[in-house]
DNA sequence: AAAAAAATTCATGTATACAAAATGCAGGCG
DNA sequence: CGCCTGCATTTTGTATACATGAATTTTTTT
């Protein structure tokens, strides 16, 4: 596991629980915990220097959100990241994506429009940064605008579960650079169509645009697979 | 709250957490705990004779699900579940069940289309009973054959959910008897569409479903509220 | 009598203590 | 040599204790 990057600022007013659940879950989605790693609550503690209570407090959570599995009487662990449960994952974000360009045809506001027209730019001129953590920043502003748009409070919730669980994967694509110019123009697309209240088109565009994120991802795992037969 | 109705039981095996956790969900969706309710550890753990640690840790959960909402050192209480975030996840849900129907075309089995056909001819003869319960019992069978038959375990588990949010009204509805003969008809629409492989006519018939099930739902919650006014 | 201040009560947040189950290792036995 | 048994250790599951903040009530003062 990652050395000191694992540490609770006790800055915030949170409570420790949740201090230690979001923790915890950037530790596991960014894959400095590594799947199968088991979570043992006095380690956690000790290395986080609280008590077991709020480590279990948050491993409860993690639970019910499937980032990690309780196996009975030996604690949590990982879970295992399978491409079986990425293409899941992805087959219920390409609806829910699909979805939100649909509902922002008919409920984005004016301003909206504009922060989108102006996000999309953003996005274009961060490519041009080359620098993956800004382009990342840019790309999850312009979805966060669209899912917003849908003012929908659940669907929010759920898309941005489900897009976290591949931020170790989203990573790797976006820094490739012979990818951006596909990703400028689909933004494009679903803009446009939300602008024209297009809503087959804009429902459309989000599937294509997960399609090729689902292709870069896949590629990725076949990448990190071979890489692992090579190191047994 | 309601009275004794409220117990664990020590027969499983399962950890006391999980007990109470399965426990205070089935009194939240099934009205026994209301919205607004404050959810306090020493009493819910005198009540269900355990102390507060497994008590907290089910409240973590119900947390994370929406089920129950946090107030910084007030604890928890039962979400308020209001119109418009019943209309939220109706609007998920719809499109999620169509997503279904359009996998369970491409990926259902010989053996599960049989036990489809079962299903909504078991649930057809359910209406004939009268009894609230055994339709609602065939309704869910039925469904999480369509459901299951996606193959898509992140897909399975999300419906499951949104659909329980909806429990306690979904019993009014189902006692309408006039509605019957509709939901027999919206059954077999989408089973045939499923075994005629026709993805877009699967979806939409699970949509049109949705939608009933929408109005039953509002038409209830509308009812709800002059019976609340009338009583103040 | 009303308002402000103080004290008390109560519930949560956190830590620790205790019990029971599972794991791992050592030593004995077939 | 391998396997089984039993003890020690580790780790989870649960309970309880302590501290802090919030709310309420009581008291005091105007």
């Amino acid at each position: 596991m990652g050395a000191e990057s694992m540490q609770v600022k006790v800055d915030e007013f949170l409570p420790l629980r949740d201090v230690v659940f979001n923790t915890l879950r950037k530790a596991i989605l960014t894959g400095e915990l590594k799947p199968g790693e088991r979570l043992m609550e006095l380690h956690l503690a000790n290395r986080l220097g609280v008590s077991r209570t709020p480590i279990r407090e948050a491993i409860r959570k993690l639970e019910l959100e499937g980032l990690v599995t309780m196996l009975p009487r030996r604690g949590a662990e990982v879970a295992q990241i399978t491409e079986k449960s990425l293409k899941d994952v992805l087959e219920v974000r390409r609806a829910l994506d699909a979805l939100c360009a649909e509902l922002a045809c008919g409920r984005i506001t004016e301003a909206e429009e504009a922060k989108l027209a102006a996000a999309c730019e953003k996005f274009a001129q961060a490519t041009k940064t080359k620098d993956a953590t800004v382009i990342a920043m840019a790309d999850v502003a312009l979805h966060d605008i669209i899912v917003a748009a849908t003012g929908n409070q659940r669907l929010v919730q759920l898309v941005n579960n489900l897009a976290e669980q591949m931020y170790r994967y989203r990573f790797e694509y976006i820094k490739d650079e012979s990818q951006h110019e596909r990703l400028i123009e689909e933004h494009r697309m679903i803009y446009e169509s939300i602008v024209k209240k297009d809503r087959a088109a804009a429902a459309e565009a989000a599937r294509i645009h997960i399609d090729n994120q689902e292709k870069s991802i896949m590629r990725q795992i076949q990448l990190d697979n071979r890489q692992d037969s090579i190191k047994r």
